[in-house]
DNA sequence: ACGAAATACACCTAATAGCA
DNA sequence: TGCTATTAGGTGTATTTCGT
């Protein structure tokens, strides 16, 4: 969830933080997570964590210490010193031996039992990342006083995915938590900026946020520098970045093939800050179908019908909504909960009046917008011509209390589910069939966590000629194959996409132009989309009489790389 | 031949969906 | 009602083929 808005969000929190020279970093190895790339090559700055793999064994470390998940040792940092040949952190003058050390950076290290000078003003977002600048105080040997002490500034850059966010807490409540132990509370705090009263914690319940500790001085901003404007804090900048002849170029070449939610989604280079949810709203807002094709959204710019004029209007419309007076009413930036983790009703209401779309079964849109989906063709047949004296109904009645709402109209939206499952079938056995002259054995499910529908089994026709396909070719080196080996053909396994649930109360079936949208993060995506509009292809099909009410899912046989083309048939003239 | 594109996967666990 | 299986989030890297 953290995208754009979270992160504006979490900094104007942030920046209520009382001044205070005496921040003091503190960090929980247990919380992080292995890193599963060593990362020292890309980012230099990057604390890297080491998988215990690559530590190099000692004769007194004990089996606890082998089986760490990574570099730091899970009961206390000190602990680390004894793992490392050259513990020792550099002199921050010498900036390029944060470059050579290898493996690890100083400046976690700088940071730790420093001075550490921050100001919740300085904490900024951008795009799908949070910046803290600190003011590193280094204190001489013979003066503990911060103010005199040698400075360097570092940047810390926050990332976080699923459940991470940075909080402001009372030094009361951080101090109650590690008391009580922060299992047991159910906060996981990864990193924390300790002040004598006041905190900025980090967490992360998944594990799954990654931290820079970035020379100030070296990086000269701390967001990364490859990713897009932000579209929050420079919208224009942002606007005019998706109207560049590059940008054009990037999405409308031949070769790409990407749906516009899944390049809003994917990659933060042209959509920063945008996320699954703001993506499913903003093109709810834009009504564009999230599985549109990008070169289609683009392509609107040469052809004048405003598709991706829609969009960035929606992208503007969507953000804005951090500038209206509703936001800074009902979303405080000081929370009156009991716990820094809690959020106000207030602020879940909030955000619940605009969303309309992600992760929602039904939308409400006011008769307006109704009649304008209406117009435009984009609604589903169901949804009927409205009554003549709709306008006599636009607003409800109200008390003096209570002014009357702007009524609105309930149309459901969809909810598609994809799933990946597994059948295995075996060419060995499959060869030896044909050889004899018998029918083949049936393919099957290697498991199957759900009930096979009709839908499934039509995926399962797909896997079959997929199949006879590889037995064909497995033909060709059969006689070669079990002379060296003896043991013939070997079982294999083919992995499928079907559809695990049919567009939410089932009225009728999208049809996907392109069915590499199916798998467009590898993950289940949900869709919620505005509006049902019927594309070309499923226009086609009507007419021709052969609209099929599920639809083709592209087949995976589960190893990675770009998939190859399916060769044209004949019945793809039917698709035209 | 080589860059670009597109896929799988690693990395986690609270919350929820589904089932007995 | 209690138990088990599934799901959500984002990014870097490996692996494969496409396009030129």
């Amino acid at each position: 969830m953290p995208e754009g808005m979270t992160y504006s969000d979490i900094a104007r929190r942030l920046s209520l933080l009382e001044y205070s020279e005496k921040f003091e970093l503190r960090i929980f190895p247990e919380y992080f997570v292995k890193e599963p790339f060593d990362y020292s090559k890309r980012f230099p700055s990057f604390r890297v964590v080491i998988p215990a793999k690559t530590i190099p064994m000692k004769a007194n470390r004990s089996i606890r210490d082998r089986t760490k998940v990574f570099g730091f040792s899970s009961t206390s940092k000190r602990r680390l010193v004894s793992v490392f040949d050259n513990p020792v952190p550099p002199p921050s003058t010498e900036r390029k031996s944060w470059k050579t050390l290898e493996g690890r950076d100083g400046l976690l290290d700088l940071c730790e039992g420093q001075f550490l000078t921050l100001r919740g003003t300085w904490i900024e977002a951008y795009g799908k990342e949070l910046g803290i600048p600190l003011i590193i105080s280094k204190p001489s040997m013979d003066s503990l006083d911060a103010a005199s002490a040698p400075r360097t500034s570092t940047f810390i850059r926050a990332h976080f995915a699923q459940h991470g966010i940075a909080a402001l807490m009372s030094r009361k409540e951080y101090d109650h938590i590690l008391n009580v132990g922060m299992e047991s509370e159910g906060k996981r705090i990864q990193l924390a900026l300790v002040g004598p009263t006041q905190c900025v914690v980090f967490t992360d319940n998944n594990k799954l946020a990654r931290y820079w500790f970035l020379d100030a001085v070296q990086e000269g901003q701390w967001w990364n520098e490859d990713n897009g404007p932000c579209p929050i804090r420079f919208p224009d900048l942002f606007e005019k970045h998706l109207r560049t002849r590059e940008t054009y170029d990037h999405f409308t070449k031949g070769s790409h093939r990407g749906s516009i939610v899944a390049d809003m989604t994917n990659g933060n280079k042209y959509f920063n800050g945008i996320g699954t949810s703001h993506a499913a709203e903003i093109l709810h807002l834009a009504c564009i179908h999230p599985e549109t094709l990008s070169k289609d959204v683009f392509e609107s710019t040469i052809s004048f019908n405003g598709t991706l004029d829609r969009l960035l209007k929606a992208v503007r419309e969507f953000f804005g909504h951090l500038e209206t007076q509703r936001y800074k009413q009902f979303v405080p930036t000081r929370s009156n909960t009991l716990s820094a983790f809690e959020n106000p009703a207030s602020q879940s209401g909030f955000y619940n009046g605009f969303t309309k779309v992600y992760r929602k079964a039904v939308v409400r849109v006011p008769l307006t917008h109704y009649m304008y989906l209406k117009r435009w063709g984009w609604l589903d047949p169901r949804y009927g011509e409205l009554k003549a004296n709709w306008e006599d109904d636009l607003v409800t009645p109200g008390t003096i209390e209570y002014p009357g709402r702007l009524r609105t109209k309930e149309l459901e939206v969809y909810k598609l589910k994809f799933v990946s499952q597994k059948a295995m079938i075996n060419l060995h056995s499959r060869a030896k069939a044909k050889r004899e002259g018998i029918e083949h054995p049936t393919l099957q499910p290697a498991y199957d966590p759900t009930p096979i529908t009709w839908h499934t089994l039509h995926e399962l026709s797909q896997v079959q000629d997929t199949a006879a396909a590889d037995l064909a070719d497995a033909f060709e080196n059969d006689v070669q194959e079990e002379s060296v080996s003896g043991k013939g053909i070997p079982a294999r396994f083919y992995t499928y996409t079907a559809i695990k649930q049919q567009p939410y109360a089932g009225g009728s079936a999208i049809i996907v132009p392109n069915t590499n949208t199916l798998n467009y993060k590898g993950n289940i995506p949900e869709l919620g989309v505005a509006s049902n509009f019927q594309t070309k292809k499923e226009d086609a099909l009507i007419r021709s009489g052969m609209k099929p009410a599920g639809r083709r899912a592209s087949i995976h046989t589960g190893k990675p790389g770009r998939p190859s083309k399916r060769k044209r048939s004949d019945r793809d003239d039917l698709w035209r």
